[in-house]
DNA sequence: ATTTTAATGCAACTAAGTTGCAAATATAAA
DNA sequence: TTTATATTTGCAACTTAGTTGCATTAAAAT
């Protein structure tokens, strides 16, 4: 069941991404919008709006969970199949536009992967 | 700071990993040896096992954390480099031997990467 | 304007994991 | 073999992320 209704909560969550074009974490967009949104419909309207193919998510190496926008999902193809990047010394993390192949593997069938580079994100290398 | 005693609880912990090949989750290790082990305890040596190198972890979709043993892993050199197989039908974790490359990204220096790989196992696809 | 139905806030809860400290036990020393 | 010392363990209490049920609020449809 994804986003039915343009609630003000809705509009305050989406600004957010358009602010940060890097993924924000679940606990950091709760710290965020604690004064204007209670945490409750935080987590239920990512839910939704990760149903609806707006965000992506993923898990990051300490169990901690990142919300993205999508570029080119939609409702019925919703693949994030780009890898993400983490940065080891700031914890930022981010889209990476590459593509990573996967080879085939016998006896299993293949649906999807997850791919987390971690390394130093270009602020941290200078 | 790693193992330095070979306790009863260290003992019944590898046991575990002897008699189960795939990876295991913590919160299944913590029940499977409730009876014998704190929970406190098994966190704590899945922590200094670790980095002892002798079990390597990561983290699946849902944020279980999932721990395997080491084949080819030391104290300094402990890269789990290889990635993992998580089935979509019962959920079981393992350990892949294939070899995935990431390709260099500009600006960017890559120090390691986790891949986790979706599909149906073996049993499941029968 | 009124009705319908989705969305929200709140409080209470669950589950994973952590911390401090006293007691137990493995290892080294005598 | 016993004693000393330092690591390991269990316990209880705590923290933090995320969830649930339910009454209230606010979109949108009539």
């Amino acid at each position: 069941m994804g986003i039915i209704r343009k609630t003000q909560a809705v509009t305050l969550l989406l600004d957010e991404f358009e602010k940060d074009s890097n993924a924000i974490s679940s606990t950091e967009l709760i710290k965020r919008l604690s004064s204007k949104i209670n945490k409750t419909t935080v987590y239920r309207l990512l839910d939704k709006l990760e149903d609806d193919g707006l965000l992506h998510y993923f898990i990051d190496t300490n169990g901690v969970k990142w919300f993205a926008k999508c570029k080119s999902c939609s409702k019925s193809k919703h693949r994030d199949v780009h890898p993400h990047f983490q940065c080891t010394e700031c914890g930022s993390v981010d889209c990476l536009e590459i593509k990573v192949t996967i080879p085939e593997i016998p006896n299993r069938k293949i649906n999807n992967s997850h791919v987390l580079v971690l390394g130093q994100c270009e602020l941290c290398l200078h």
